[in-house]
DNA sequence: AAAGTCTTCAACCGCCGGCGA
DNA sequence: CTCGCCGGCGGTTGAAGACTT
């Protein structure tokens, strides 16, 4: 409203959504002299339009080669996978997307795709972890004033943590969990530096050892570990567990993951399923998971909105996909 | 039932680069 | 070299519909 209007400086030129009839008289023109030269287009076709308007109309609409209807989920992992190379190329992505506009894909990141990956806890500008997301003091207050209530929590220490209080004889941590916490973070920093080197890539004992490790800690041991990790610089890297773990799990019992391959592997299902070209079969994790429903399955409209839209498919891990996919955007990242 | 809030996405805007004069 | 035109791009908007209170 309080814009200034692009074409209707001269001749009141119509503005907003097309009616039917204009998109007739488009398309008839359009079918009988093709298109090209958009500025005298609209007048020929008697048109009350500027011509970027028809251009868009067209382009964006009345194609008669567009797809429509909902991206599926390969639609989706490709335009992921592009956007981690390109960033925001909207018609470079639309490119490898046939029938598919640069403002389809553009909305549709902006609506679906940067939510879910802002609520699992990735950037989805450097598609790496977010460490920028985290509320400490809540975490501290909910996992330390439980078993600690003499003690202020800010100024709770790690010996503390390692060894108990005097009231609370058991340690508040597993020491083995924070030496799991230790390795893995070893793991993500060689991570971290094979993206300057090029040709290094994880070792799939290490890739194991990280699973392994993510896989023996249960829901509260995970979150007892991000105070933890909070006060002590080396575990930061791991922080953004921290956001997975809270929003993709909040109202779960920890009962119901001791008996899956736990949280992070449900974890590293959803980061997966997003970030690899699908070449393993979809392999639910457990009862207890979200299940997974192929959109070619869906009878409704009303199924397929469930789909992709609010819903995380489970795919188990699949480790040397991800890896490809790392050596392609480091390859990316190096040449351009 | 109605008012308020949130989400979606078609369409707009300004800017930029290519090209011909 | 500069100027103006044009097509194309990416960011942003706001009406309409969906959802919530």
């Amino acid at each position: 409203m309080g814009r200034s209007p692009c074409c209707e400086k001269k001749n009141g030129l119509k503005k907003g959504p097309w009616t039917p009839e204009e998109d007739q008289k488009l398309v008839d023109y359009i079918n009988k002299h093709g298109y090209g030269n958009w500025r005298t287009l609209p007048k020929n076709a008697g048109l009350q339009r500027c011509g970027k308007s028809c251009r868009l109309r067209w382009t964006n609409y009345l194609r008669p080669d567009i797809k429509r209807g909902r991206f599926s989920f390969e639609e989706e992992e490709t335009i992921i996978q592009l956007h981690s190379i390109m960033g925001n190329k909207w018609s470079a992505i639309a490119a490898r997307l046939p029938g598919r506009t640069d403002n389809e894909i553009k909305n549709y990141w902006n609506t679906h795709i940067r939510k879910r990956l802002l609520k699992m806890g990735i950037d989805p500008v450097t598609h790496s972890p977010r460490l920028d997301l985290l509320d400490i003091s809540s975490i501290l207050s909910s996992s330390l004033n439980n078993s600690s209530h003499h003690h202020h929590h800010q100024h709770m220490n790690m010996s503390r943590l390692l060894m108990g209080d005097g009231h609370h004889h058991q340690p508040l941590l597993n020491p083995e969990i924070l030496k799991l916490a230790a390795s893995l973070f070893s793991t993500s920093q060689h991570q971290n530096q094979n993206q300057d080197h090029s040709g290094n890539t994880i070792n799939q004992t290490e890739i194991n050892q990280y699973q392994t490790g993510y896989n023996m800690l249960g829901n509260q041991e995970l979150q007892a570990c991000f105070p933890i990790m909070d006060q002590y610089a080396e575990f930061q890297d791991l922080m953004p567990m921290k956001t997975v773990v809270q929003d993709s799990f909040p109202s779960k019992h920890d009962d119901d993951y001791s008996n899956s391959n736990s949280v992070l592997e449900a974890f590293y299902s959803d980061f997966a399923s997003v970030l690899t070209t699908p070449s393993s079969s979809p392999t639910p994790l457990n009862s207890s998971s979200t299940t997974y429903i192929n959109s070619s399955t869906c009878s409704t409209e009303d199924e397929k909105e469930s789909y992709c839209s609010t819903e995380i498919p489970d795919y188990s891990f699949d480790v040397n996909g991800f890896l490809q996919f790392q050596d392609t955007k480091n390859h990316w990242d190096r040449v351009m």
